[in-house]
Parts: structure tokens; C-alpha cells; sequence
DNA sequence: CTGGTCACCTGGAAGC
DNA sequence: TGCTTCCAGGTGACCA
């Protein structure tokens, strides 16, 4: 599931919980990608101060009772994780639902099929530490320059659809979104990052902005396991222009969509309007 | 450093 | 119907 649009999404939704206090949690699998802190132990009796998200991670700031910072967990959808916020009490959990976290009238509960999903905590600032430090821009960040965007992609010899994904130069596209953004700008994902002129690479991060933007507003993409936090689907699989129409006719130019694979993941892409 | 491969998990769809 | 195989939105460890 879940790119940038797909946390966002998500973040907006648990919004509800900031400014109140853990009443109780539990964690039903203790292990997703890595072993899931005692939640239970840990977060009683702390405050939500803030939610924020930074790529495809959600940061969620905890303040103890005198209002100084306690700690923060920092997860991640993996593929097949989402968020469903329930009043309290809950229903009971169904199959994937591995964490809840209750704020006295709402209940927050995370299910992860796949368990690919991760959270961790910690009490450092979670900026300065892996994963977060690593990351490349926010694409919404104004530091961001057409500029910087092409020079960034000066500096590997991978495929520009491989950067995408990589989010060195950019962060929060996924595979639909590459997709998307590419074909928007009519680049091929096969072209090396390194031979975009300034012009198409201005082009890219317009598009990738306007796409990312659109998708937020559409609540995201469901294709499979993606569900808003309000238990809702996102809608942006229909606004879809190649993502997953292998063999349909390109809506520009006619000719028929291909696959391609890249680094083991599929590509979509139209070879008449895209160069 | 960089690129390539694989592993982590479950489930849905397609093929036989 | 039932079994097998392939594929899936993301990361990150490991290896050459």
C-alpha cells in the first residue's frame, strides 16, 4: 500500500488522538519487521503531543504528565499495514490487528497482514537517528529547487526510476507513484537519472507534486489492503493513468501500455509518449 | 560507494 | 474444486 499519499492520509485520520493521554495498549504480535516495544508498559499515562510524518513514517511525540517530552515512536505501513481508529471500546480485534493504542475514548489499532510494518521507539531525537536521518527531501518542502531536484539526480548512474524509488533526491514516491509522476512527465523509468536536462527534471518534480497532492486528496490508493482510518478505501487507483493497465491504451497517445521490470518491481509506462 | 539479490510475511488471483 | 505458482504498495542486510 502505502506511499507518502497513503500516510498522509493516514496521519490525518489519527489526528483525533493528539492532546490526549494512552489509557491502555496492547500489542497482540510482538514482532512485525522488528520486535514491537511493551507498549503497554510504556505508554500509560503519556500524551500524544504531536503527529507528524516525514517520507512514509508517522512520528508520534509522547510527553509525560509535567509536559516535558518522554519519547517518540516512529512506524511504518510496510505493504500492507493501516490504521483504523474505533471509538472505545473497540470491537474485538479480527485477524492482523496487532497493535491497538486507547486514548480513553478512541481506540487506535494498526493491522498488518504481511507484517512488513514497523515501530519502533525511542527517547533520542528520532530526526537525528536511522531511519529518518537518512532521508532524502520532503517533496512539498520550498527547499526543494527544481535545481537541487536535477542536481540530485546528477549524481547516480542508477535508472531514474530506480532513484524515485530510492528517495534520494525525493521522498514518498512508490512504485504506483513513480509510475504515475513518470508518465505524467513523459520520461521513461529506463533513463538514467543523470541524463535528465533541468527542463524535464523541473517538469518531474511538478508532476510529482501535483500527483502525490491529488492522491492525498483522494484518500490515497487502495489496490488491495489500504483502508483510510475511518475504515474507508482510497480512490486514486481509479485516477490511475498506467499504474496496472498493461495492455490498456495509453489516454494520450493510444498505444499500449507495457511492464517492464526493474530491479525486480514493475514499471508501467506508454513508449509512444514517453522518451 | 554502488548495484544486485534476497529475506521478511500473508493472501489473492491466475493457471492447470 | 483444489493444488501450485506468481505477484503485491517497502525496507534493509548482505555480497561482489
Amino acid at each position: 500500500m502505502p506511499e507518502l499519499p497513503e500516510v498522509e492520509v493516514t496521519r490525518r485520520g489519527l489526528i483525533c488522538a493528539v492532546g490526549k493521554t494512552v489509557t491502555a495498549a496492547a500489542v497482540r504480535i510482538p514482532r512485525l519487521r522488528d520486535p514491537v516495544p511493551d507498549f503497554a508498559g510504556l505508554l500509560p499515562g503519556l500524551r500524544l503531543a504531536s503527529l507528524e510524518r516525514r517520507a512514509k513514517y508517522l512520528i508520534w511525540h509522547f510527553e509525560d504528565q509535567q509536559g516535558m517530552p518522554a519519547g517518540t515512536i516512529v512506524s511504518h505501513l510496510g505493504m500492507s499495514g493501516f490504521w483504523r481508529v474505533w471509538p472505545s471500546p473497540a470491537p474485538a480485534p479480527r485477524k492482523h490487528d496487532h497493535v491497538d493504542l486507547v486514548f480513553g475514548d478512541v481506540t487506535l489499532r494498526l493491522n498488518d497482514a504481511r507484517r512488513f510494518g514497523s515501530m519502533r521507539w525511542t527517547t533520542g531525537d528520532p530526526y537525528a537517528e536511522k531511519p529518518l536521518c537518512d532521508l532524502g527531501p520532503e517533496p512539498f518542502s520550498e527547499a526543494l529547487t527544481p535545481l537541487g531536484f536535477w542536481q540530485a539526480l546528477q549524481k547516480t548512474r542508477r535508472s531514474i526510476k530506480e532513484t524515485l524509488l530510492a528517495g534520494s533526491a525525493v521522498v514518498g514516491c512508490g512504485n504506483i507513484y513513480c509510475s504515475e509522476s513518470l508518465f505524467a512527465a513523459g520520461i521513461l523509468p529506463t533513463r538514467s537519472a543523470s541524463s535528465l536536462t533541468k527542463k524535464e527534471a523541473a517538469r518531474l518534480l511538478t508532476e510529482i507534486r501535483r500527483i502525490l497532492a491529488e492522491a492525498i486528496a483522494s484518500g490515497g490508493t487502495t489496490l488491495r489492503d489500504f483502508h483510510g482510518p475511518d475504515g474507508s478505501d482510497g480512490y486514486f487507483a481509479l485516477d490511475c493513468q498506467v499504474y496496472g493497465r498493461e495492455g490498456e491504451a495509453c489516454p494520450k497517445c493510444g498505444r499500449l501500455i507495457v511492464r517492464i521490470v526493474q530491479n525486480g518491481r514493475s514499471s508501467f509506462c506508454c513508449p509512444g509518449c514517453q522518451k
